[in-house]
RNA sequence: GGCUGGGUAGCUCAGCUGGUUAGAGCGCGGCACUCAUAAUGCCGAGGUCGGCAGUUCAAGUCUGCCUCCAGCUACCA
């Protein structure tokens, strides 16, 4: 089986106590992004999102509402569905981990710990924190006005002791090392392969994977006192929705490994070091690569639910426009770098960008065509050296994107395709149809004929950015819609002269700041 | 305390293995054009490339020290 053209892509499951921020749509719509590029590409993929609805903190919060823990999840969990159809993602499959194929997944996996030999039933001590869904050590430890102890995030610790099963992380040091040294991309950025190396050098602890203090998760098989730990829950997602524990045919054989994970940076540790380590400890083979993001500031300062500063995503996008938000969350940040969302940016980059380079540059264009070549594609004459220079630019633009595309470099992507729009205005400015439409017609139909297929290259090019917008503007250029995968760039799909075209109309409105006051 | 990555034009950042006048976008100033969403194009503005010392014929680009920022990590008995 050819395995070369298929693409699978994840984000995190994310956890339902929380309500979708922009941090969620970032994540996905990075993997949109990458899904949609491929797909365009040619490659089989599959898309992956969903959500995390196990362990003490939800049940806790479930009591607290006075409902039952499915209840409470299948609530919250529909915000996060709600969310890709905001934001127009594409995900071809959403995974809950309360459905019965992750527990029969899960117990699979554990199944195949114990009988490898990496699980053992110990007792676990320690200070825990339920917020968190973490232990600490003694050091860690501070403590608050009233002298209870909490954790260095601020969440309250409890003393525990009980019997826990563990993971004999331990024994995993060196053939991680070894992994990421044999995989120098498993782990993006590089400063963050750094810290994980570090990390894992400096020696690791065996992992308690169960509790026995709450019961709202996946049951250890044969141990119905003890509860998966929520990550071994979690993470086992990825495989639980590519048919998982059926590894020889279907699914899993075809999409796994995972090209991506696509993690924020906070869970990158879990991503990046135990995953891999279950997994071959499983025998079962590790993810390819795993990217950590940042996280965006707003107007420049640290979000938290206690300032009261959450940027809501669907608000976001009832106020700028869908592929606008899509767009600027791209493009104002190194992906992988920490970004800052402001209000002035935003409008810079989808007036400065969308309305006045792209937007423009196609109305320019289409209206010339509208009204000089009687509202079809024109035709072309013989292409003179500026012509082919600015033909050129379009037809080599895929090979420049799709390098960053696969290092996840958005921002670069955006930038190539940018300079071809750039290249593009330069080239209608130097050209000056509206003179050649009194001194040489003909001349003039090819400019913009030059100018048409070019801009159709760039449509192209920007549908995983921005699906709808460009899917307009594929419209107004009247190119079908099985003629949109880049199997169709280049001059062996250019457009026929003579096709009728609609009347063009802008796809991105410049942003008019509101009139404060009355 | 240790490790890693950074400190380059007002802002956000590019600058691979050292080599003529250090680049881009935005912002700012001027000019041109009028097809287009008052959009576009062209030109310019002169930043001791965090500091000091060193290597070299030659250093943002290498070495040492210092300083500041960020992340990771350890310790605080």
């Amino acid at each position: 089986m050819d395995n070369s053209k298929r693409y699978y892509v994840t984000t995190p499951i994310y956890y339902v106590n929380d309500v979708p921020h922009i941090g969620h749509a970032y994540t996905t719509l990075a993997c949109d992004v990458l899904a949609r590029f491929k797909r365009l590409d040619g490659f089989d993929v599959k898309f992956l999102t969903g959500t995390d609805e196990h362990g003490q903190k939800v049940e806790k919060s479930a009591n607290d509402k006075g409902v039952d823990p499915q209840t409470f999840t299948d609530t919250v969990s529909q915000n996060f569905r709600d969310l890709l159809g905001v934001m127009n993602f594409s995900a071809d499959d959403f995974i809950r981990t309360t459905e019965e194929r992750h527990k029969i997944s899960v117990q699979a996996l554990w199944k195949r710990l114990i009988d490898a030999g990496e699980i053992y039933l110990g007792s676990y001590s320690g200070w825990y924190a339920v917020r968190d869904e973490a232990f600490y050590g003694e050091g860690e430890l501070t403590s608050d006005k009233d002298g209870n102890k909490i954790a260095p995030s601020g969440a309250p610790v409890e003393w525990v002791e009980e019997p826990s099963y563990f993971f004999k992380l331990s024994a995993w040091q060196e053939k991680l090392l070894k992994f990421y040294d044999d995989n120098p991309d498993f782990i993006a950025p590089k400063s963050r392969r750094n810290e994980v190396t570090s990390f894992v050098s400096g020696g690791l602890n065996d992992l308690s994977v169960s509790r026995t203090t709450f019961k709202w998760g996946v049951p250890v098989p044969g141990d119905d006192a003890h509860i998966m730990y929520v990550w071994l829950d979690a993470l086992t997602n990825y495989i639980t929705a590519v048919g998982f524990p059926e590894t020889e045919t279907g699914e899993y054989a075809t999409y796994w490994p995972a090209d991506l994970h696509m993690v924020g940076k906070d869970i990158l540790r879990f991503h990046a070091v135990y995953w891999p380590a279950f997994l071959m400890a499983a025998g079962l083979e590790p993810p390819k690569r795993v990217f950590a993001h940042g996280w965006w500031t707003n107007e420049g300062q640290k979000i938290s639910k206690s300032l009261g500063n959450v940027i809501d995503p669907i608000e976001l996008v009832s106020t700028y426009g869908l592929d606008q938000v899509r767009y600027f969350l791209l493009r104002e940040v190194p992906f992988g770098n920490d970004g800052d969302f402001s209000r002035t940016a935003m409008v810079g980059r989808m007036n400065g960008e969308l309305a006045n380079d792209l937007g423009n540059l196609a109305q320019r264009v289409l209206s010339m065509v509208n009204k000089n070549c009687g509202g079809a594609v024109p035709k072309h004459g013989e292409f003179n050296a500026d012509d082919n220079a600015m033909l050129s630019d379009a037809h080599s633009m895929i090979d420049g994107v799709g390098k960053h595309i696969d290092n996840q470099a958005f921002h670069e992507a955006l930038e190539v395709i940018w300079l071809v729009i750039r290249a593009s205005n330069a080239y209608v400015d130097a050209q000056a149809p509206w003179k050649l439409k009194k001194e040489d017609p003909a001349r003039m139909e090819t400019v913009l004929y030059v100018l048409a297929e070019t801009v159709r290259h760039i449509a192209i090019m920007l549908q995983p950015f921005m699906p709808g917008s460009m899917g307009k503007m594929l419209d107004q250029l009247a190119v079908s819609h099985e003629h949109r995968s880049f199997g169709f760039l280049g001059p062996n799909h250019a457009l026929v002269s003579g096709t009728a075209l609609p009347a063009p109309e802008g796809v991105f409105p410049r942003f008019v700041e509101e009139e404060k006051g009355a």
